[in-house]
DNA sequence: AGCACGCCGACT
DNA sequence: GTCGGCGTGCTC
């Protein structure tokens, strides 16, 4: 421990500093990157990870670094991922860390307790209470003293004494064991020739190492699943100690996932998703960091794991907009996916039936290998597809299946085959006014209507999640009685389903639903003849009795100035109108539309998605949009409208002149206000070529904004309005 | 993110 | 006269 002998080390924190900090190392104490220390900051004790090591105690007075905090090291890859996406991300390091650092238990070796088995010794006085331990002891194998005195109505006392004598036996056992390694070889489905040739591209990319991206591009049902289980097992034949990250958008979706992996690896994956408890993260988190779980299944933040041998990311339903993460730190769990996956020499697949333009766009460009998977040789990506123009056939007043949809649903039902009702909006009505003086119902936080949902009788905002009873006077004038209802939710088709049909058995599947999968149930079962349906109802399920979507407003999501609604919507209608004739029954899909002649709707019904995509592409290219070119937001939030509005034009007036950026805005995002915190927002749209991380961490180092108002800056924000 | 410093309002 | 509000600034 001589002076000689002390080093440096730089510390990043996980905490909003610009950069790590610089402390000394007394000679004894050996440590390496990636470990965890803690180290006096300030007056307090913080919690760090070794960034870099340097030799010497420099010239500067540091100060000491209080020890090693344990745990696995970062690996290489990790911090490599977190120093770019800072730059990336234009945040600062020890913000990404964060997000990296999410269980404070994981560092700690697992926690044990005991638990007792049947042993050899006999108590020399058996009591019929020592019986009933002993019998549970046997008839459970292994269980904690708490468990057996449950078991045998007896205090634990009871058990100990046995565990003295001898009757028991003492084991230790760890609270959070390590996952099971995965059979590769286990039974899988077998697969049709056309999967057989899409797992045989991938294994190829497998064999050859490294880098490699793939766009597995299949239909609902086509079998995606089975095909990158295949990759999967390809990996851990060659490397039985490689990990691999499965991401999944929804927790909803997992339970499907699960089953059919644990059928096909023998095992349960490791799991990381926003909803799991304190001890399955500190688990799984460990367990990652160690390298002995091999296979995670987890939504975006599993991204953040740190895998010291990760060597492939499948990247499920890939365009799936919950990816995109708007709060904190900003980013597309898709796009940092394959950043991760180059970074760690790794391979990423994104599957999905109906691909983001940007990966689509990708493929087209080479950057990724695109696996076409169809369900059949020749089979089109929809069913039937057709319109029904509004204008000429409009619904009766007050009403929203028009009568061509009213004679399909009547043809279908006649036929003993069942229907789905298509619409994206939960409760009863969208807006609720005043006849007679014509004052609307808003959410007194957003501003934004309230949504009227009969089934509980109150109104409420779906941004908020604020609500009210249904007043029975207009708050405005007055006026009793006077509140209508206006436009359509599912609750309000269903009712007219209902009363169209009153022998039809009609449910509704919503977010609101109490038992989406007792629903699921019921329509696999042919127990339900009418589902009417929002988003929800249009993901993942296979109903074989189902053959007619009526989708109530295709024109949703097409109006407005945001030029991902075509993309959007045609994805939604995709995935709705895929719900319809399976199991060899044709089925046929309409759409109810204001303007049959839209691209988007023009491309369904020629199940065209080519065509489709190419008039996307020019309308993008023409405005300079991705993929075509860059976009960033910089967002403001605060109290204060004055202090806000100036914060954000000084802002604007401080952008640096570039050639090849515009600057727009700053503007009032779509929900302006939101719980008293006002909002504004400044666009920047940057050409392909430019660095607009480089771009925005210049212009930010010029300004400096008072704490009051809060910036945030999105260099990948999903929506364009 | 903490934590302290500091400069103004209502209390024993 | 002090207790405490949270605006401002710093942490190797």
């Amino acid at each position: 421990m001589t002076q000689a002998s002390q080093y440096r080390v730089s510390i990043l924190f996980p905490l909003p500093l610009p950069e790590p900090f610089d402390y000394l190392v007394p000679g004894d104490i050996d440590l390496q990157p990636g470990d965890h220390v803690l180290a006096p900051l300030g007056k307090r004790t913080a919690r760090g990870v070794v960034w870099k090591v340097s030799p010497g105690s420099g010239d500067r007075k540091l100060k000491q670094i209080e020890g090693a905090a344990g745990g696995a090291p970062l690996p290489e890859g990790t911090r490599r991922f977190v120093d770019w996406l800072a730059r990336y991300l234009v945040q600062s390091p020890g913000i990404v860390l964060r997000s990296v650092l999410r269980s404070s238990e994981a560092l700690k070796p697992s926690p044990t307790d005991s638990v007792y088995r049947r042993g050899e010794g006999q108590p020399d006085r058996m009591t019929e209470a020592r019986e009933r331990v002993l019998d549970a002891a046997e008839a459970l194998g292994e269980a904690s003293a708490a468990e057996l005195a449950r078991e045998a109505g007896v205090t634990a006392s009871v058990v100990k004494g046995l565990a003295r004598v001898g009757a028991l036996t003492e084991h230790v056992r760890l609270v959070d064991p390590p996952f099971d390694a995965p059979d590769p070889e286990g039974e899988g489905l077998t697969l049709t020739p056309m999967q057989a040739e899409a797992a045989g591209v991938l294994r190829r990319l497998v064999r050859a190492g490294g880098f490699q991206a793939a766009l597995l591009d299949g239909v609902t049902g086509s079998g995606k699943t089975e095909v990158y289980f295949e990759a999967i097992a390809e990996i851990l034949r060659r490397e039985p100690d490689a990990q691999i990250l499965i991401m999944l958008p929804e927790i909803a979706l997992t339970e499907a996932v699960l089953s059919r992996f644990k059928a096909r690896f023998g095992t349960e994956p490791a799991l990381w998703h926003s909803g799991a408890g304190p001890k399955v993260r500190r688990r799984t988190w460990r367990e990652v960091a160690e390298g002995r779980a091999r296979i995670v299944v987890g939504a975006r933040s599993a991204l953040f794991l740190p895998f010291p041998a990760l060597r492939m990311i499948i990247v499920d339903e890939e365009h799936d907009p919950t990816y995109k993460q708007d709060e904190g730190l900003p980013y597309q769990g898709r796009d940092i996916a394959v950043v991760r996956a180059k970074l760690e020499g790794a391979m990423v697949v994104l599957a999905s039936a109906t691909p983001s333009l940007e990966s689509l766009s990708n493929a087209q460009a080479g950057r990724y290998v695109h696996v076409r998977l169809a369900a059949r040789p020749g089979t089109a990506i929809l069913p039937e597809v057709g319109t029904i123009d509004l204008r000429e056939t409009p619904a009766e007043k007050g009403r929203w299946m028009s009568p061509p949809l009213i004679e399909a649903v009547r043809e279908t039902l006649e036929r003993g085959e069942q229907c789905l009702l298509y619409l994206n909006r939960r409760g009863y009505a969208p807006l609720v006014l005043c006849r007679s003086c014509g004052h609307r119902m808003v959410s007194p936080d957003t501003q934004s209507y309230l949504v009227e949902h009969r089934y509980t009788g109150r109104l409420v905002c779906h941004v908020t999640g604020f609500s009210m009873p249904k007043p029975t006077h207009c708050p405005a004038c007055n006026a009793e009685d006077s509140l209508t209802s206006i436009g359509p939710g599912v609750e309000r088709v269903a009712e007219e389903a209902k009363s169209t049909f009153p022998e039809a058995r009609v449910e509704i599947y919503s977010s609101d639903s109490k038992s989406g999968a007792e629903l699921v149930a019921r329509m696999e079962r042919g127990e339900i003849d009418i589902l009417v349906g929002t988003q929800i109802a249009a993901k993942g399920h296979n109903f074989p009795g189902l053959t007619l979507v009526g989708v109530i407003d295709a024109d949703l999501g097409l109006a407005g100035g945001d030029p991902r609604a075509g993309e959007r919507t045609f994805q939604t209608l995709v995935q709705v109108a895929g719900r319809a004739g399976r199991a060899d029954r044709p089925g046929r899909a309409l759409l109810q539309t204001h303007q049959p002649e839209h691209d988007a709707i023009q491309a369904l019904i020629a199940g065209d998605r080519d065509a489709f995509l190419d008039m996307e592409f020019m309308v993008r290219e023409s405005l300079g949009l991705p993929p075509f070119g860059r976009l960033a937001a910089i967002g403001f939030m605060s109290m204060n409208v004055e202090t806000l509005d100036r914060v954000a034009n000084d802002y604007a007036a401080l952008a640096p002149n570039s050639e090849g950026v515009e600057i727009w805005g700053p503007a009032e995002p779509p929900r302006a206000l939101i719980r008293g915190w006002h909002r504004r927002r400044i666009l920047v749209r940057a050409d392909k070529e430019i660095d607009i991380s480089a771009y925005l961490r210049a212009w930010t180092k010029r300004v400096k904004t008072p704490p009051s108002v809060r910036v945030s800056i999105d260099v990948e924000p999903y929506s364009f309005i």
